[in-house]
DNA sequence: CCTACCGATCGGTAGG
DNA sequence: CCTACCGATCGGTAGG
């Protein structure tokens, strides 16, 4: 019997990166090419594995789309949600910050193909029900809930209305978020960007109370 | 030589009949599994034909996914946009006409795996240039060109306010359109039309002139 | 993690 | 429009 545990020792440190790094890379591809065209043998090839030593990784196909997209929510997480949940004021800054983060990561290419989620919902929502269909739905789920969050925080503190149904808002800012991305992405038409930010400024500023309209000037 | 010209004769019939069956259900497919999943295998086995009868038609993977995205394009046209464009009158009344038709027809299921366009242009937007991606991209500047020229139309008429940008109302419009998509296609939540519609009658109700009001109101 | 292999399917071709 | 075929690649397995 060995002394260590299996989780401290060399070889499972060294296959813990290689999976993330795997999973860096299949993010990537997915992001450009989906989840079907994620295949194992052109994932491997690109990191110089061979096909049967990566799936051994995950086992099936379908086991390596959910960790895919289990890492690119780990990496949405880091990069857009929380830095700005990690200011402690909820409100309308807040709001405002998160739909600015989310703008310059929609912008920055953090995915070789730009935003993994609005591609992989838009490429799952005709698959039948099963785990990765499931997984994709319910990542936008929590994303379109913490906007509502936000936004209902808000709303709390006089900064919005209090008759807007923050659902409705959250609805309306991230649609801006995916035209915004479907333009740069599609036409490659940078002024996109502009017409986000505008858009979602302006739908604040409609449901904003004078307090809030302070706050929007603030953070402007 | 035969006396008959090609076009007229019973074979040339058939084989637009064959044709426009083939592509009618190559639109289905690919709402479904994206353009890069429609393969010529399945799409002739699901129509009693062999692989090279129906690669005959088209010659590539290429030629059939443009001649794809040309009979969407067409059924789209014909079902959302000619409707609209037939009535006589610019204006803001054929906005509203045109965006009703548009909202009818996401929740319509016109195509089996929802609208083409939106899962076309998520698909090819990481692909690299060529006939396929220009096609889809084209097609989708067309589509906002209709909407941004409707409302050009409707401030010009004095409906909406002199000083509101077209291209940035059309681009907001057209967001909440996508995102009526995505929810229903991905979250079947049949509640997104009502977010959708009213998203967009608010938005319009922003930049309309008090003549503008009066179309809405009796539009509604 | 590897080599070697499986049956199925891919886009496409030859020849009729 | 067909049968018969091509090389490549797919997801996955056996055995180490």
């Amino acid at each position: 019997m060995p002394t260590a545990e299996p989780r401290f020792d060399g070889r499972r440190v060294r296959g813990d990166r290689t999976h993330h790094a795997i999973l860096r890379r299949a993010v990537d591809i997915a992001s450009v090419d989906g989840l079907e065209g994620l295949t194992i043998g052109r994932l491997a090839g690109g990191l110089g594995l061979s096909k049967s030593g990566l799936f051994a990784h995950f086992g099936s196909k379908e086991e390596l789309q959910l960790s895919t997209a289990g890492a690119a929510a780990a990496i949405f997480a880091d990069e857009v949600v929380a830095p700005v949940a990690a200011r402690a004021e909820p409100g309308l800054a807040r709001l405002v910050a998160l739909l600015d983060g989310w703008c310059d990561y929609l912008r920055g290419d953090v995915f070789a193909g730009g935003c993994f989620f609005i591609a992989a919902s838009a490429e799952v929502d005709g698959w039948p029900d099963g785990p990765v269909r499931d997984a994709v739905a319910g990542q936008m789920r929590r994303w379109e809930r913490v906007l509502t969050e936000y936004a209902e925080d808000a709303r709390r503190r006089g900064e919005l209305a209090p008759d807007i149904d923050p659902a409705q808002l959250a609805f309306e800012l991230d649609a801006f978020g995916m035209a915004m991305n479907r333009a740069w992405r599609l036409h490659r038409d940078a002024t996109a960007f502009d017409r986000g930010r505008c858009a979602m400024r302006s739908r604040l500023e409609r449901d904003a109370t004078p307090a809030g309209r302070a706050s929007l000037a603030v953070a402007a």
